[in-house]
DNA sequence: CTCATAGGCGCG
DNA sequence: AAAGCGCGCCTATGAG
């Protein structure tokens, strides 16, 4: 383990603490004001040309750093460094563990130093953006611009410069600026402590400083995309979305464009006679998916069931195509990697966007989070020459976080049990014994084959939809959907029903959480975080109703999600430790799954006194085995020493071996 | 022409 | 159909 998360089980969080360390004394002229190093936390700020660091055109115009409030250095970069002093001095800050480096949406200026001035990043990352999230996730704007409006001396300091003007500004102007940005975030940093610290946010926030450059790797090395791969995948979708496009007009007997909703709702519901069931908020006939997938019941002749199939089928290839094969270009960098851009924490202002209320991660440009599953369609990223694919996923992650939270003891009496989660609950509810219905549903022979199947998939939406406040109404319509099957709505009450009669913890746990947020306002998640729902109440609107279900659903996403971010910093930490041995970096992660590119590396052989000393290979089973470990029980361990928080429920991650992703 | 919104759909 | 949670991003559509 290296010496930074170790470190946090004696004091989790003290940014406070002043190092002295850093003598060097600048020199006070028109780009620095006079200040001495003397604390190892450093605001930051750069300014650049463009938006884009994986554009080329694009450079560096200036770099600010803030060792203590009203203190702050700047360098001029647009062509390198003045001096080698100041880009040394810079560069042992950067890669300095000891140090906190504190910004506004700070991993995005540590990307383009990655970038632009090849520094390795390897200290912690404050983020003042995250910071205001943690203490208020809702509010309307949470800009430096708008933040540094507490700060007299840089009130509207902002207002007046925009990105282009800076290419054009005079070097001083800029620094000046670019000073007074890496001095704000530097006295956002001491103004958010001990906010923090009160708030019980010291944890997390610790945590997410560590996550922070991780991202950063993640994101600056990207991800290999084979594009010949995916030609072939794409002008197959494409010759097959010519014919359906003809055949369609053929059944249709009237030209129409299935491309836009409405010709096809025209189409449907006016010249073929369909009946629609399903309305859009806006009260038109709908044409999603699922709307034209009830109208099968409808359909009058062989050819209209037809035209439903293979409008669904177009429809699917549509979206294939526009949405993840032609933007492929377009994905692609310089280097001929793809760079998501990952969000940790809601970002509402104008210059950027993402990041999610309960914590986990969002990916955009592109959006690497929703690619299609199936071989044919994520096969297209693949590990980069010489390394092979590390993917791996947490099994039913938030059923066990739910079982945590609930304490629900028959639900984590199967999780310890190993069983699989829904046979376990298809078992409890049809009171069969667990391993007959897993051999019954093994054997196709079996008389009640599709019936258990069917059940068992109805069993696991409940399961999931629990969690999402599902009623009985939007259960019988998702099974419709899933498995083509209409229940009759009693039966579906009666299976939540039961369901929640069964794991009694959990829907009291679940009530709790209601009447918590009505009567706070919020609720909290057991790491600390906190959701803000001031539209919870009892009452019977679609926004009140809207607040409870989050309320629920909050600290089971959220608590999975810190868990996966956990891992993700452990994970580094162990390839970082093991870099003898392997070469492992983390590419993606999505959610419950994390996927690294990984080369063993060759026996280390050296001598020592005529000693001939070969340093074990590792194999792709132990690697295998160590990031298991790393993912169930690390994650936990690094919860109980930070947190103090015990979680009881065993978790299982399993990965797998592979030269692309699947 | 640009821009915001609506409808729709991919993922966990 | 905001009574199923969390996202990002595509095209069509219509207003200005």
């Amino acid at each position: 383990m290296q010496k930074k998360i170790n470190n946090l089980n004696q004091e989790v969080f003290d940014f406070f603490q002043p190092i002295n360390k850093w003598p060097e004394t600048y020199s006070d002229n028109l780009s620095s004001v006079g200040g001495t190093l003397w604390h190892n936390i450093y605001g930051m700020d750069i300014e650049t040309e463009g938006l884009n660091p994986y554009d080329n055109r694009f450079r560096i115009i200036s770099v600010a750093t803030s060792p203590k409030p009203y203190y702050s250095f700047g360098s001029y970069t647009l062509n390198g460094f003045t001096d080698d002093f100041e880009f040394n001095l810079f560069k042992g800050l950067v890669e300095n563990p000891d140090n906190i480096l504190v910004g506004h949406n700070i991993k995005y200026d540590i990307n383009w130093i990655r970038i632009k001035f090849g520094i390795d990043v390897k200290c912690m990352l404050f983020d003042t953006m995250f910071a205001q999230y943690l203490i208020d996730e809702n509010i309307e704007s949470n800009s430096l611009a708008e933040l540094t409006k507490m700060f007299p001396d840089l009130k509207g300091y902002k207002d007046d410069v925009n990105r282009d003007d800076l290419k054009r500004m005079a070097k001083d102007d800029v620094l000046i600026y670019n000073c007074k940005d890496a001095d704000a975030s530097r006295r956002l940093y001491d103004y958010f402590v001990p906010k923090l610290k009160t708030g019980g946010y010291s944890g997390l926030m610790t945590t997410a400083s560590m996550v922070l450059p991780i991202l950063s790797k993640m994101e600056t090395r990207g991800v290999y995309l084979d594009k010949e791969y995916a030609n072939k995948t794409q002008s197959k979708l494409f010759k097959e979305m010519v014919q359906l496009r003809y055949d369609m007009v053929e059944v249709a007997k009237v030209s129409f464009d299935p491309d836009s909703y409405k010709s096809l709702g025209n189409v449907l519901y006016n010249k073929m006679g369909f009946t629609a069931t399903k309305f859009t908020p806006s009260g038109t006939a709908s044409t999603d998916s699922e709307a034209i997938g009830y109208l099968v019941d409808q359909a009058i002749s062989e050819q209209q069931s037809q035209f439903i199939d293979k409008i669904l089928d177009y429809k699917k290839k549509l979206k294939l195509i526009t949405t993840y094969y032609q933007p492929i270009e377009r994905w692609t960098r310089y280097d001929g990697r793809v760079h998501t851009n990952y969000s940790l924490g809601k970002q509402r202002n104008e210059e950027s966007s993402g990041g999610t209320v309960t914590g986990r991660l969002s990916s955009n440009n592109p959006n690497l989070q929703n690619i299609p599953r199936g071989k044919e369609h994520r096969g297209m990223f693949r590990a980069s020459e010489g390394f092979i694919l590390l993917d791996g996923d947490f099994s039913q992650l938030e059923l066990r976080v739910a079982a945590y939270l609930s304490q629900e003891p028959v639900m984590m009496d199967a999780f310890n049990n190993g069983l699989d989660i829904h046979t376990a609950v298809m078992a409890d509810l049809t009171k069969v014994p667990y391993d007959e219905l897993v051999a019954k549903l093994k054997d196709d022979n079996h008389k009640d084959y599709e019936t258990l199947k069917n059940d068992r998939v109805a069993i696991k939406r409940i399961n999931f939809g629990i969690l999402y406040g599902v009623q009985a109404k939007r259960l019988q319509r998702l099974l419709r959907i899933e498995l083509g099957i209409s229940y009759d709505l009693d039966y579906c009450k009666e299976l939540i029903n039961q369901w929640l009669n069964k794991y009694g913890k959990i829907r009291e746990w679940i009530n709790a959480q209601k009447i918590q947020a009505v009567a706070n306002g919020y609720v909290a998640m057991p790491l600390g975080q906190r959701r803000r729902l001031p539209q919870a109440s009892f009452d019977k609107t679609k926004e009140a109703a809207h607040a409870l279900a989050q309320a629920t659903n909050f600290p089971v996403q959220s608590l999975a999600s810190w868990i996966c971010l956990i891992g993700l910093i452990i994970l580094d930490n162990y390839f970082e430790e093991h870099k003898d041995k392997i070469d492992g970096h983390i590419v993606m992660q999505v959610h419950d799954s994390v996927t690294s590119e990984i080369k063993l590396l060759n026996p280390n052989i050296f001598t020592d006194n005529s000693f001939i000393h070969i340093s074990n290979q590792m194999q792709l089973e132990d690697i295998q085995e160590d990031v298991s470990k790393i993912m169930e029980q690390d994650t936990l361990q690094y919860i109980r020493d930070v947190f103090g928080v015990n979680i009881n429920v065993p978790l299982v991650f399993e990965t797998k071996i592979s030269e692309r992703w699947s």
